[in-house]
DNA sequence: CTGAAAGCGCTTACAG
DNA sequence: CTGAAAGCGCTTACAG
């Protein structure tokens, strides 16, 4: 059915050989001889077979992405930058949707498809370094947007505890002294590291301006979409003494909590001030715009792909070409990109 | 350095063939043979080479899926669906970003990765049939979300012109007499079919109030993010007669639209009502919340991916069995999912 | 500058 | 119930 090298090369009188050199532009062909075989090719439309070149060459060209959730938001945009990443390397990204549960995390993790994929971007949610460590196989691995506490694993993300410390910080420069913060897990996912960690910041910036961590406004939350961020946020403003301002762990929860607050009559930010995490687009637009600290994620795919890139390269032997196999391996590398508080409406009020 | 059927077979004192069977779950193998192989397969972690045997049996169990950019919330909620749809039938998707870019689009028509993929999802917006037509490859092709006025290849996709004539005519029941559309195409992109579809339900609607079609309140757009809506919004409420509602023809333009309303201190939907198209999650909890065409989308994926699957086994044969090849090829289907309207505070008001 | 041939790891008739 | 062997389409030493 579909036309393979030898076909071509029958009708062009010659040996797979001179084809598969023209495919690849390889020199040592003459120009007549290239020019013949290059008709033949596109009369019949020639396109290699993947699966046969990957077998060949134990590489396929396919990475696989996996996130919680493509219609998250925030997984959306980074999704898109990850895949245009690669697509710049010549690589075509696979997708996998875990929904941040620790069984499918650890599937993927484990290389349900490790034949076929050069190497897997994973954005955790649940996976716990144990987990990891017993996964390990020799898929190459980049852990994207998460610090799990190893080593061992290459890591890219922005450094959560201090973007979360002067988010925090903004709402108290503002002037407010019950700063509440959505965000908090409860229970067993209470380990997920973004929480714990931008809950750290929170509680960091809480103690710079002397101001205590009062638990009533630090409420758990059973989700980080808008819907968990409204709901939360209503309780909040029943709380006795309610806040003044609101660090949310996303910004889905922000606007989530925006809408809440208009619910309520209240004005943002006169009555609460919001600041959110992720500077996703819908902040951009909300009403009021939102406040939120903005992780590079352009940064975080291109990185990522890059150690994933020196990874898969690494494995075939380019890094240094010692015939002892692990001994040259390069320790894992734990990168942190930039972020930028990016202030809005909902903290600097209407701009006029 | 991976473990190949015929380690484990050596290992286990069996042909290859048994391990196969094994693998496969076949029946004729004797319990205890059976048991020896699991036991040795578990013990060296055997995973199958998913290239190799894709090479061999002429599938891969890959589609792909092209949507312009998966960061757009609809194409993100579509992706999402896609894949969840495609994982059920033991699928993985592969994914391609067109950019709504003709020329990336018929590439990826033309099929650059045809032969590792077994078919295509495709959701195009520049692709004329024309393009189709010279692209067709025997790779199995769906579209998504879109008609272009050709039959031969299969399509699912919501009825855009009654869709978008029941919005226009729910803001006319509301007593709109002024209303304008956001998301005409000008220039070349004026083929892009959901454009022209919706812009003719509008104006069937607009006929059907007996009112005139206003060439000042149907502005051409140059994209269908936040930031055109919310510019093309500003403008027509400087028309010397501005609209007293608004249909926009996607979610993002009419959230832009919402943020330059706000920006004039007008109120929606006493001085404007807005009504949107595709039903995604930002309208849900927007400031008003928005009202909107909720196109069924866990329909467009599911069936898309059902029309896919029958291609792909048609292929094999399996349509008749006759010799005659191309002769049993069904025809072409062209599926409509439902759609639902959707009324919230940008239309209804501030429920209390 | 070009060719003949091995082999990547799997699946699957064909035998027995 | 199990085995020996061909072949999917490509890439790549090895010859010449």
């Amino acid at each position: 059915m579909a036309v393979r090298l030898s076909d071509v090369a029958r009708r062009a009188g010659v040996s797979v050989k001179t084809v598969s050199n023209v495919v690849h532009g390889y020199a040592h062909v003459r120009p007549d001889t290239r020019q013949r075989v290059q008709a033949v090719l596109d009369e019949l439309g020639y396109l290699p077979n993947l699966s046969a070149r990957s077998l060949r060459r134990g590489r396929s060209g396919l990475v696989a992405l996996a996130v919680p959730a493509l219609d998250v938001p925030y997984f959306a945009e980074l999704s898109s930058a990850v895949v245009a990443a690669a697509e710049a390397r010549g690589w075509t990204v696979l997708v996998d949707q875990t929904d941040g549960v620790l069984e499918r995390e650890r599937e993927v993790a484990a290389g349900l498809r490790k034949h076929l994929i050069d190497g897997l971007l994973l954005s955790p949610m649940a996976l716990e370094a144990a987990d990891l460590e017993r996964a390990r196989t020799r898929t190459p691995l980049v852990l994207l947007g998460e610090r799990i506490s190893t080593g061992g694993v290459d890591h890219v993300a922005v450094d959560n505890v201090q973007a979360a410390r002067a988010a925090t910080a903004h709402l108290v420069d503002l002037g407010a002294r019950r700063v509440a913060a959505i965000g908090y897990q409860s229970g067993e996912a209470a380990g997920s590291g973004v929480a714990r960690l931008r809950a750290r910041g929170y509680e960091w910036a809480l103690q710079d301006a002397g101001l205590p961590v009062d638990p009533a406004l630090t409420p758990g939350v059973p989700g980080y979409g808008r819907r968990e961020g409204a709901a939360t946020m209503a309780r909040l403003l029943d709380v006795p003494d309610p806040p003044d301002a609101v660090f949310c762990f996303n910004d889905t929860l922000a606007l989530g909590a925006l809408r809440a607050i208009a619910d309520r009559g209240l004005r943002v930010p006169e009555d609460v001030a919001v600041i959110g995490f992720d500077d996703i687009e819908d902040g951009r637009f909300s009403n009021p715009s939102l406040s939120t600290v903005a992780p590079d994620k352009d940064a975080i795919a291109r990185e990522g792909v890059a150690m994933l890139a020196d990874r898969i390269d690494g494995r075939d032997g380019r890094n240094g070409g010692n015939a002892a196999g692990d001994a040259a391996v390069p320790a894992a590398r734990d990168l942190r990109v930039p972020f930028e508080l990016v202030l809005r409406e909902s903290t600097e009020g209407r701009v006029r």
